[in-house]
DNA sequence: AAGAAGATTGAATCGTAATTCAGAAATAAT
DNA sequence: ATTATTTCTGAATTACGATTCAATCTTCTT
């Protein structure tokens, strides 16, 4: 039993997170077994304990979302682009996005069980030093003036890019994807004193 | 039988409200009823459907909420004390808030429930409303002097608080009510080309 | 204080989800 | 191809929560 091969557990984890985003972290083992197309005898072979199944599936989350943003900026030199992008790669386009559908409903969840708040902590720190580091850099080059200690900005702009992320989520009619970027924009410019020249990178590539 | 009485009425709100801040919105109805100290046939003598008690509940909360915010600055004159007083009361002193989980919990369920959806965002924009005319007054006192537009620093200004709640409730090991108040302060002076100096309310009074 | 209306209980019932497991199906090994 | 191993199903069992309701307790009315 356990340690399903590296295949199936893909699967497992792809159904589970599918289901959390759909029906919460109080999600039922029959729906996880509907996700993934199996009966919850199957999903018990694999993971006896639910709660484990969707920790892991919820650190898989936690490990894309981060990977994919610094994906995103590498090989960019400039600063201020590398600033831009990242913000760009923080907020999701639109309520549709499971992934952030299920980071939202962790950030429910985080104040009554610890491991999700763990987890959910973890993951904002990891934010908070990316752009630490960019906005460090971009001090150093001369391109940034930062106004506060880079830790200070860079804690308020994972914060904006979060709070943002729940109110698209939650389909604020004048808040989109865009708006949303240029708003955090908006205090990276002041916090910087950079103009930081937003060329959307969604209308070409 | 429903329309129970305004006392009555306020006990089952209550008792809702501290079972949803421990249980999520996925709270049962046993777990309401114990919160209450009843069976839960006699909530369902009152509320033959629970989510409408849910529903009542929440809204409830989110009343309470927005008021006392009102409330901490009404007969306050100079704008920067009075912006100063708001981010005061819109940050969690710790993660023990049952008002602020309970929040939270919607938050994480606000993608998936649409009733969710439309009470936060209603708070939410009650809120950037409290903020702009604030910072309005303020611009027009000639005490601030706004480096984006009203709405883009009310809208920041509630985003970061909501953050900050998520951060704290969490039990972030390093980010607390006074840190979290310096930060979002830290934003509101770039925004704001005013000091807000921050003398805490919370060591005198 | 008697009676009526309102509120609550506790037991019975129903429904749903979790759990177990013998055996079937799929996959890998020889 | 046969055997062994892993994976999965479907049915049976068990557990739990929702719902109903007759009986009881409370509170109000007069």
């Amino acid at each position: 039993m356990s340690s399903p091969s590296k295949e199936r557990r893909d699967r497992l984890l792809l159904a589970a997170q599918r289901a959390m985003a759909e029906h919460g972290t109080a999600v039922r083992l029959n729906q996880v077994a509907d996700e993934a197309g199996l009966t919850s005898g199957a999903i018990l072979y694999h993971y006896p304990d639910l709660q484990d199944l969707l920790v892991d599936a919820t650190r898989a989350v936690s490990e894309r979302f981060y990977e994919e943003r610094v994906r995103a900026i590498e090989g960019i030199e400039d600063p201020a682009t590398r600033l831009i992008r990242t913000i760009e790669s923080g907020v999701p386009l639109d309520n549709e996005d499971v992934g952030v559908k299920l980071l939202c409903a962790l950030g429910g969840a985080a104040p009554r069980h610890t491991i999700y708040a763990i987890l959910l902590t973890s993951l904002y720190d990891r934010q908070v030093s990316l752009y630490q580091s960019i906005l460090e850099t971009g001090s150093a080059l001369s391109v940034f003036t930062l106004k506060s200690p880079s830790l200070d900005i860079a804690r308020n702009l994972v914060s904006l890019e979060d709070a943002y992320g729940y109110r698209i989520m939650a389909g604020h009619p004048t808040l989109s994807y865009g708006s949303a970027v240029e708003l955090i924009l908006e205090y990276a410019r002041l916090a910087t004193a950079h103009k930081l020249i937003y060329k959307s990178s969604k209308e070409k590539s």
